[in-house]
RNA sequence: GGCCCCGUAGCUCAAUUGGUUAGAGCGCCGCCCUGUCACGGCGGAGGUUGACGGUUCGAGCCCGUUCGGGGUCGCCA
């Protein structure tokens, strides 16, 4: 039986008999004295074994090697004054090994245990239970465990009950990718995973629960990113008869509780607020990453007049000239932002057509090349200068576009902007900003289906005062951004019915359509729905980012590939014909053409 | 689907313009060592340079294809 834990051993311990059990985290065997650390969850402690005073431990000592599972029973001693180790918080002691036990051998692992180096990540994945067993996985593990119970103690107190949606579910229309599962009962019909328990939550509504949050699984059939996993967990949360300030102030209160417990961080509350049209004219993303400034300009008037058409004609077809104005870029080569250059080609796939640039020399003077430079008039030159606020040294970079393409302007300047904040090192890594976006859209063009879609999801509410014109109405919606990452977003929800069909209307969906997807929701709201609205974090990305992680990989226990396989399971993998036959399913697939 | 980076010993990496038998540290194995904790000393084993093909007198290095890992664009309401 278990008396203590290998890191729990302290001064106050000495004198004392206690019995182990831990993997072999290394040792030191002098010939005479062999030293072993011995290693569970909580540390390590040193054990001795030594020819006089421990003679029956001795010679299995000599045999223990690194990962081997053992049981040790001895005395806590203090250690010599001179051998005393500091570095460990069991330094001051060391267990005299009576008895070893071997309850299991190791191999010897494929990368070290006990060391904390860099692993090519395929092989940390193909042996993840190595992996996790590092002190750093143990570390953001428990992390996660952490903040998972922060969470469900500081919602428990606010009357909020968690309940469990199913995981099989109804196939949707819009939104991501479906992964699907056959119904073996119900031959030719399938199920979906749940993208997010979002319909689930909105029934709990209208059942008359309040208050419900669940940490729930969700999953995405779409390509996987340093961030985004095709399965991930959401902390999911819905409730009802409150106003969007009380949703915001409770979930304000939620996430400063979290990173004040976990990372001693005191968040400033109210937090910081801005409008969807305010972040994209000033930062170019509705994920404004406000650490830094370099705040985008537009600068339409100057050019309205301009001979250069490129600038006039935008403005002339109800477009917009925006300028992101770079201090201190006299690094920044010309070459770089010419055709052909890494910046040029930066702002290219996302869309801009081209990347023109002005240069503030001393004494005011702007430089620029080409038939740009042809154009500018001092009066031009003079207007950039006022409108931006630019010093000697500053590097002007503009894009232009017409009505339609004003959002991809401000998207690449936006991008561009995050770049050049990166390159310049304006980012303060120990800083953290977080804050509310409101009043997206309700909906966004699709060119390619030609065709109104929810930004958010079809049963997000309006702004009341814009119901008359739901096309261009805003949304009573709100993200949460953190150092401009996406950590979660919700809104208020439409709960009567006649309104929720106006919006199946504007997205293009039919009656038969709505009825056919969401009937049941449509029915649920004829039973007397609450007012009701919520949210939903991608708690992988919160706690990368509390951890200060780079990839949501690091904090989930056993996560896929970007081709989204597991290469410790071999998942996915064929499965044999009787299965696929009792499913009632044929693959479409040629046989691999063989040799 | 596109673009970019990477793949050399168990691990982390090196290898000049294409040039002898592909090296180092750690780990592993053996021997020695009674106070180490990155123990130390001596010795040893360990390689299809991801795979296939090509260029060349000669390829880890150049070219093509392919497999795998990562980043990213598209995609992700």
């Amino acid at each position: 039986m278990r008396s203590d834990y290998c890191g729990t051993l302290r001064s106050e311990h000495i004198g004392k008999t206690v019995s182990l059990y831990g993997w072999i985290d290394g040792w030191r065997d002098h010939g005479g004295v062999i030293f072993l650390d011995l290693r569970d969850y909580t540390g390590v402690v040193q054990i001795v074994s030594d020819p006089q005073r421990t003679p029956e431990s001795y010679h299995l000592a000599s045999s223990l090697r690194n990962e081997y599972v053992v049981r040790v029973e001895g005395r806590v001693s203090a250690r010599p004054e001179h051998s005393l180790n500091p570095r460990l918080s069991t330094g001051t002691v060391e267990v005299y090994a009576d008895t070893l036990e071997v309850l299991n051998r190791a191999e010897t692992p494929p990368f070290a245990i006990s060391k904390d180096e860099e692993v090519d990540e395929k092989l940390r994945l193909k042996f993840r239970y190595l992996d996790l067993r590092r002190g750093r996985m143990q570390k953001l593990l428990r992390l996660r465990h952490w903040v998972m119970q922060i969470v469900r103690r500081h919602l428990d107190e606010r009357g909020f009950t968690e309940i469990e949606t199913p995981v099989l579910v109804k196939s949707t229309p819009e939104g991501a990718r479906d992964y699907l599962v056959p119904s073996r009962v119900n031959p030719g019909d399938w199920f979906a995973l749940p993208q997010s328990p979002q319909l689930f939550k909105q029934l709990l509504m209208v059942a008359g629960f309040d208050r419900y949050y669940q940490i729930a699984r969700c999953f995405r059939d779409e390509d996987l990113r340093a961030d985004r996993q095709p399965e991930f967990t959401q902390l999911d949360i819905e409730m009802s008869f409150l106003s969007m300030e009380e949703i915001i102030a409770l979930n304000e209160g939620l996430v400063a509780a979290i990173l004040q417990e976990t990372m001693g961080l005191e968040l400033s509350l109210p937090l910081r607020r801005l409008t969807y049209a305010e972040a994209m004219v000033r930062y170019g993303s509705d994920k404004p990453d406000t650490r830094f400034g370099l705040e985008l300009v537009e600068v339409s008037e100057v050019f309205r007049e301009s001979s250069f058409q490129v600038l006039s004609g935008a403005v002339a077809a109800g477009g917009k000239v925006v300028c992101l104005p770079v201090p201190g870029a006299e690094g920044i080569t010309n070459t770089r932002v010419k055709p052909g250059g890494d910046l040029f080609e930066f702002v290219t796939q996302f869309g801009a057509r081209g990347l023109l640039f002005a240069r503030v020399r001393e004494g005011g003077q702007v430089d620029t090349i080409g038939a740009f430079s042809k154009s500018l008039t001092p009066e031009i030159a003079a207007g950039m200068i006022e409108k931006t606020g630019a010093q000697p040294g500053h590097l002007l970079l503009f894009g232009a576009g017409d009505g339609t393409a004003v959002p991809t302007v401000l998207n690449y300047l936006g991008r561009l902007r995050l770049k050049m904040g990166e390159e310049l090192g304006l980012i303060d890594p120990n800083r953290h900003n977080l804050l509310w976006v409101t009043d997206f859209p309700m909906f966004e063009w699709n060119a390619e289906e030609k065709r109104l879609e929810a930004l958010h999801h079809p049963f997000t509410a309006p702004r009341p005062e814009d119901e008359h014109d739901l096309k261009t109405a805003r949304a009573l919606a709100y993200d949460i951004i953190w150092n401009g990452v996406e950590v979660g977003g919700g809104s208020l929800r439409i709960y009567r019915r006649a309104l929720q069909e106006r919006v199946f209307e504007t997205i293009g969906l039919t009656e038969e359509e709505a009825r056919a997807k969401f009937g049941f929701l449509l029915d649920a709201f004829e039973y007397g729905t609450p007012p009701h609205g919520g949210i939903a974090y991608g708690f992988d990305r919160f706690v990368m980012l509390i951890a200060g992680e780079q990839s949501i990989r690091e904090v989930i226990a056993f996560p896929k590939t970007q081709r989204a396989q597991d290469l410790m399971l071999g998942a996915p993998s064929a499965v044999a014909d009787r299965q696929l036959k009792e499913l009632n399913v044929r693959s479409t697939l040629l046989p691999k053409p063989q040799g």
